[in-house]
DNA sequence: TTTATTTTCTAAACACCGTTTAGTAAATTT
DNA sequence: AAATTTACTAAACGGTGTTTAGAAAATAAA
């Protein structure tokens, strides 16, 4: 049936153009000033139509998160170039960090926002982060003989709550507490994630 | 002028009573379901009252989260108990996870929402902060020399990011990427503290 | 080719939201 | 007792996500 196979490619390639325009919409003008029907002006549909095609706001969310994150993975891929694991995870962890200061806007759908892990809010998983965590746990175990963990999961867990800590306190202006002009308050950033990484190396 | 006076306590009695009923909102049912109707209901004033007392919902916000950092400070107080510098320091860190485990929604306000931020967004100081900031500030230097750390700063800074980190990953869902189940999540966030706070000691 | 059926789309409405305006009622001053 | 200031609110404005009912287009059947 040639018509149905059509059909359903006409079906995927809208719903390829509703989460570009989102992602667009993401980048440029930022999450807050990004609704459905800002969306749906965008592709120059009616709002009712995105409805066809994504159930609710949290599962298009979900999608463009999905995205998202096939954006840090081509980041890490361009700024982790290291052969040993024990660089390569100093360079993992400034990637993270310049990819969440680059698109804080990103960052928030990624790692801060509620709304598009409504989709995977049931389960006990989350398939959009699964090849970065990988990554992450692969490159520490790569090198966990040099680290002062026993356990690999541990010490991945303390870089990312880190890297994560710094990045969404800096995204949300917590750091201003420190009275530090912004500009110093970056530098102390960088130099707490190089503490860090100094600090777990045995 | 005894009437002026009594119109200014009453004025600032006002402003208590919505934030008290916000606060209560806050707890009971959460952010998302708190709006200035549903805090006006509460009260039992109209929506456009609020209005008299707070320049806006953001304004409003701002004067919770202070509130919410008061808790938070008594909540210090209770649990950093010890004498030992070091000891308090730990202490300090897992006060600060549990108050964030059992207020997700005023941990909220407080490190990851933007809307209550906007009350100080020009200025480069967030004094809601000031006192729990110290607080933290002066535990580390007082243990300083037992830590692997030059500068207190920075110390300060990989502490409270870290807490953050953890707290917030997980409030958000992203720890789900670990396919553990919830309680193995939260035995692993606490390890990780753990594991933090001993990587720091000299 | 014409009719019937299915699919695709949207206008309009619903129920919320934060906020403003215009006007009423109460308290205070003259 | 009248004039003025203060405290309050009903109603509206422009926005949001979402649903419904019906029109228009594409496909299938006659």
């Amino acid at each position: 049936m040639g018509i149905t196979d059509r059909k359903e490619r006409e079906k995927q390639e809208m719903r390829k153009l509703i989460i570009d325009a989102a992602m667009e919409m993401f980048i440029e003008v930022g999450y807050d000033k990004t609704s459905i029907r800002s969306i749906a002006d965008k592709i120059e549909y009616s709002p009712a139509t995105i409805y066809l095609y994504y159930k609710d706001k949290d599962e298009l969310l979900y999608e463009v998160q999905g995205e998202a994150f096939d954006r840090l993975h081509k980041h890490f891929l361009k700024e982790v170039t290291a052969a040993d694991p024990l660089e390569r995870l100093e360079q993992l962890l400034a990637a993270y960090m310049t990819f969440g200061l680059k698109h804080p806007d990103l960052y928030d759908l990624m790692f801060i926002l509620r709304s598009p892990m409504k989709a995977v809010e049931e389960e006990e998983a989350w398939p959009n982060c699964d090849k970065e965590y990988n990554f992450l746990i692969d490159i520490v175990k790569g090198c966990i003989d040099k680290l002062r963990f026993t356990d690999p999961m541990i010490a991945a867990t303390t870089i990312w709550s880190l890297g994560h800590g710094i990045i969404s306190l800096y995204i949300r202006g917590r750091y201003k507490v420190s009275k530090l002009p912004d500009e110093q308050i970056k530098e102390m950033m960088w130099q707490t994630a190089k503490a860090h990484i100094e600090l777990i190396k045995r």
